[in-house]
DNA sequence: TTCCAGGCGTATC
DNA sequence: GATACGCATGGA
């Protein structure tokens, strides 16, 4: 990890990593471009301004402090992208997806606000997606713990506009604040097992679950198979993920699923 | 106007 | 277990 104090910045200098790839992916919801190289977002309560200069980045009124306990972890900066990706790369279409936008890197999120966002993602786009979550954050004025939404109802919830999506949203917030589904229980259980348990919340199928899973607790196993990657899929692996991926199908997907939205031409079917 | 968006619940077979 | 359909909302 190479990274230094300036002033009350942190000066980190860190390859395949790009900021537009991976804070505008349509992997977390609340990081805004605020200038042509600088994102604002939070991380739980954790605010964070970071600009970005080819392999540079500042993160402005950042101390050492909260880069080695919270950023780090974050964007995930422990793990070698370079090395995963020339893994990757044995596969062609993936070596292209790798090739186009070699920033990509999977932000280890919160995993309550991933299943919140991905239950409201579900038939919905990236730009809605945004909105319905800002108006939620405004309202509390952070995102939203489980306890606090469990005061919630369908018809509490109208100002978000977020659809049918509402009564999920509440049974999500019944069930975690309850302890009914707990994420250090499930963080446990194999993959199927804890697929299986956060589908036992209404509005939550496979695609969610698999978001949780790898969005919110690492489980780099897991590849979100949404009606892109069920093309990309279609296209070029019928018979699933290529074995070059094994272990990390969630981060693979991440380069397919960017390089397939930004290429559509590609695609046979 | 119609179609579509990082899907899922329900009904039906 | 597979398949068809409706679903809130808003931008294109």
């Amino acid at each position: 990890m190479n990274f230094e104090r300036y002033n009350n910045d942190i000066i980190l200098y860190q390859e395949d990593f790009d900021l537009d790839e991976t804070l505008d992916c349509g992997q977390a919801f609340r990081w805004t471009k605020i200038s042509e190289k600088t994102y604002c977002g939070y991380f739980l309560g954790n605010y964070l301004e970071i600009v970005q200069e080819s392999d540079r980045f500042i993160l402005r009124n950042t101390s050492e402090e909260s880069m080695r306990n919270i950023w780090i972890k974050y964007f995930d900066l422990d793990t070698d992208y370079g090395i995963l990706k020339q893994r990757f790369s044995q596969d062609k279409t993936l070596e292209q997806a790798c090739r186009f936008a070699g920033g990509i890197r999977l932000l280890r999120q919160d995993p309550w606000e991933c299943l919140c966002s991905f239950i409201i993602s579900q038939n919905n786009n990236i730009p809605r997606i945004k909105g319905i979550i800002s108006r939620l954050c405004s309202k509390y004025d952070q995102f939203p713990t489980a306890q606090m939404l469990s005061n919630e109802n369908e018809e509490t919830l109208q100002y978000l506009r977020s659809g049918f999506r509402a009564k999920y949203i509440v049974d999500a917030a019944a069930k975690i604040s309850s302890g009914i589904i707990g994420f250090d229980h499930i963080s446990e259980l194999s993959y199927d097992e804890a697929k299986k348990k956060l589908m036992l919340i209404k509005g939550v199928g496979p695609k969610v679950a698999d978001c949780v899973l790898l969005y919110g607790m690492y489980r780099t196993e897991a590849y979100p198979v949404d009606v892109w990657i069920k093309r990309v899929l279609e296209n070029f692996y019928p018979d699933g993920m290529p074995e070059c991926t094994k272990g990390y199908e969630g981060i693979a997907q991440q380069y397919l699923f960017h390089y397939i939205r930004n290429n559509r031409d590609i695609l046979l079917k």
